[in-house]
DNA sequence: TTATAACTAAACAAAT
DNA sequence: TATTTGTTTAGTTATA
């Protein structure tokens, strides 16, 4: 799943990337690649030969940039300022808006004009220009005459495409227009390995013996708000690297169209805790720099008339004060490069965090996410702690024992606990036992099994629930309120309560089918809205007695924990201890509470006193007293509410009643059909 | 090895 | 007529 959502990120990522300028953008990409793959080896040194390549791309991007402008010119000599005809409607004026939407550096030839100026500046020059204050002043005065030519652009373009001209033309134009921004782009790239190399020496620090770099002169020919996200470039590059190398992998900040194709990225892209950095992975210098073109008054450090610079917190009334105020009071010195440093760290602490969260979080989900093809990883209930439960799961999670159906998992025991444990305040809706198969090889008492408590877990996962049909049966027939449910409800709750059986319907709905048939404890009741199907109580406890063999102590700790756990009478607890005789009589005290326990009670006790006794058990016939329970449905009255709570409630009214008739009367059915 | 419980599958009939 | 519901039988597996 992560890695799906991983492989999404990234081709997101290159969507958006692409965008509406489709396929032409792709080179981009490409080129965008080619300048961040050599980012990608560590560039500590900033030697000649870098600054060699900054210039050849530089001289490239300005090539380009001639010939764009001579066609441009020639273009608008062509076509003039003709109004526009009847081409408005023509798809391909879609490309050149497109072009302009992303493109926010378009560049004119008076900022041709200041590039050529900084391509012929010496790197001593630079340097000199390096300490100048003066220079911050004159980005932001490019800034402004940025803008203003860049309108006048955009609106030469948008004539151009009213005067209807050919589709050709004009894609022509703006693949051109294309390909200079991705020399721009380059650029930018280039000028962010040379910071982030920097960064790596220590606040801007140049080598000894090193040329003077040309990063001032490259800074230059961006305006402030692009240094701003170069530093958001820088910052995010460093954290990527760390949590890369940490091997979170959360991937790489800097990651644009560029690092997202690059091959040796592709590794990250796809682990699974790149999904969520990767949307953040989307955000390219690019798309920063237009956002901020789109909604000039928004910027990162500046909201609600505060500069949110680190420790700043300066007033600015407005945003223009404000990009003022940035570029005098956090210009790029030491200053601010130490907070910049300071900000990575804490950038990279919440990385760390969230990274560490975010194994958490996946580590949750492996646990709860339990896939039907993987038996082995079937995760437990929650109250799951038993060392014996667990062995016991692993025997169970291999193959061989699970032949019953390919797609069956491991079904996660229910708790096996021993002493205190077995019978919680959550098991008042015991499912009743569990299939055996998975319960009595341990000699310990699981019919404590506690859907209740893990209900979400298999609402959820798709596990197949350790409890037999019929007791699941019986517990959704008990958790009606009517305590009488028809066959399509009862498929409803199964459903409804398990994950495993939104599948394979056919199968356990037959099952089910059976099992209403098959044991006499269900009881099928005919009304005027058709059949239901009640519990006989009573059958149902006859039908599995459970054994706990040759554990006396076992048995003992069970009666002292249900004394523990509970406010049973002494009356009870004699009752308990003396035979399996079902402990209706409980439920008559009116009190739920009991009433349930004495449930869950009884289901742990029967078979273990039937055991443990004389031979005498509660499946003997010779108890009819309490096998005369009559089912459900024959109660017409209102039910008292406290009484309907409990699962034996109407069972105890129903004891009583001197007119119940049986719908079945297993009492004269061989016992050999009840036995199956 | 045997008996038993549980499960699955299937056939069949009746009801809807 | 198709689907649902209910019954029954047969075979398999796990366990004691």
């Amino acid at each position: 799943m992560m890695q799906e959502s991983g492989t999404e990120t990234k081709s997101n990522g290159s969507a958006i990337q692409n965008g509406s300028s489709g396929g032409s953008h792709l080179l981009e990409c490409g080129s965008l690649r080619e300048g961040r793959s050599n980012g990608e080896t560590p560039a500590v040194d900033i030697g000649a030969a870098d600054l060699a390549h900054v210039q050849q791309q530089q001289q490239q991007a300005l090539q380009v940039a001639r010939q764009l402008l001579l066609q441009q010119q020639q273009q608008q000599q062509v076509s003039g300022l003709k109004s526009p005809k009847r081409n408005d409607k023509q798809p391909a004026l879609q490309v050149p808006v497109s072009v302009a939407m992303m493109t926010p550096q378009v560049i004119t030839p008076q900022q041709m004009q200041q590039i050529l100026q900084q391509q012929v500046l010496s790197p001593q020059q630079l340097q000199v220009l390096l300490q100048q204050q003066q220079a911050l002043m004159l980005q932001q005065q490019l800034q402004e005459f940025y803008k203003k030519q860049q309108e006048q652009l955009q609106l030469q373009l948008l004539q151009q495409q009213h005067a209807g001209k050919q589709p050709k033309e004009q894609q022509q134009v703006a693949t051109q227009q294309l390909a200079f921004q991705q020399q721009l782009l380059q650029m930018q790239q280039l000028q962010q390995q040379h910071l982030l190399s920097l960064q790596r020496q220590g606040l801007l620090t140049i080598q000894p013996g090193q040329p003077a770099l040309p990063l001032q002169p490259l800074a230059q020919g961006m305006i402030p708000t692009e240094l701003q996200q170069l530093w958001k470039e820088v910052t995010s590059a460093h954290t990527a690297e760390e949590t890369t190398g940490n091997n979170h992998s959360s991937l790489d900040l800097t990651t644009t169209c560029v690092s997202s194709s690059a091959p040796s990225k592709t590794s990250l892209i796809m682990n699974p805790h790149a999904s969520t950095n990767g949307q953040l992975s989307v955000h390219t210098p690019k798309r920063e720099s237009l956002s901020h073109e789109e909604h000039p008054h928004s910027h990162p450090l500046y909201g609600h008339g505060v500069c949110k610079w680190p420790g700043c917190e300066a007033v600015c009334e407005d945003f223009q004060s404000f990009l003022k105020h940035l570029n005098s009071e956090h210009a790029l010195d030491d200053r601010s490069t130490a907070q910049c440093r300071v900000q990575m760290q804490v950038v990279q602490q919440l990385e760390l965090q969230l990274a560490k969260d975010k194994e958490r979080l996946q580590a949750m989900m492996t646990h709860l996410h339990v896939k039907s093809t993987e038996p082995k990883a079937a995760p437990q209930p929650l109250n799951l702690v038993s060392s014996v439960t667990l062995s016991k799961s692993a025997s169970e999670a291999s193959p061989q024992s699970l032949p019953h159906t390919p797609t069956t998992p491991t079904a996660p025991l229910t708790p096996v606990t021993q002493g205190p444990s077995v019978i919680t305040t959550t098991s008042m809706h015991t499912v009743g036992p569990i299939r055996r198969r998975y319960s009595d090889k341990y000699n310990v008492p699981i019919s404590s099994a506690d859907i209740a408590q893990n209900q979400e877990f298999y609402k959820n996962a798709e596990v197949r629930p350790p409890f037999t049909y019929a007791s699941l049966i019986r517990q959704a027939i008990l958790e009606s309120p009517e305590k009488q449910l028809t066959l399509n409800e009862i498929y409803n709750w199964f459903t409804r309560m398990f994950a495993y059986f939104r599948r394979n319907a056919a199968t356990w709905k037959n099952a089910v089918r059976h099992n209403l048939s098959l044991h006499k404890c269900f009881v099928r009741v005919e009304n005027v809205k058709g059949a239901v199907w009640t519990v006989d109580e009573v059958e149902f406890q006859k039908r599995r007695p459970q054994k706990i063999s040759g554990n006396p102590s076992l048995i003992k700790n069970m009666q002292s924990s249900h004394a523990y756990c509970t406010p049973l009478n002494a009356a009870l607890q004699a009752s308990i201890a003396e035979n399996s005789i079902p402990l209706y009589t409980t439920a008559s005290m009116g009190n739920p509470t009991l009433g349930n326990l004495a449930s869950a009670i009884r289901e742990e006790l029967n078979g273990a006193m039937e055991h443990t006794n004389s031979n005498e058990s509660d499946s003997s016939p010779g108890r009819s007293p309490m096998q005369a329970v009559h089912p459900v449905h024959v109660k017409e009255e209102p039910l008292d509410p406290e009484e309907a709570e409990g699962p034996l409630s109407l069972v105890t009214t129903a004891n009583h009643s001197p007119d119940f008739d049986h719908d079945r009367d297993y009492e004269d059915e061989p016992v050999n059909e009840d036995m199956e």
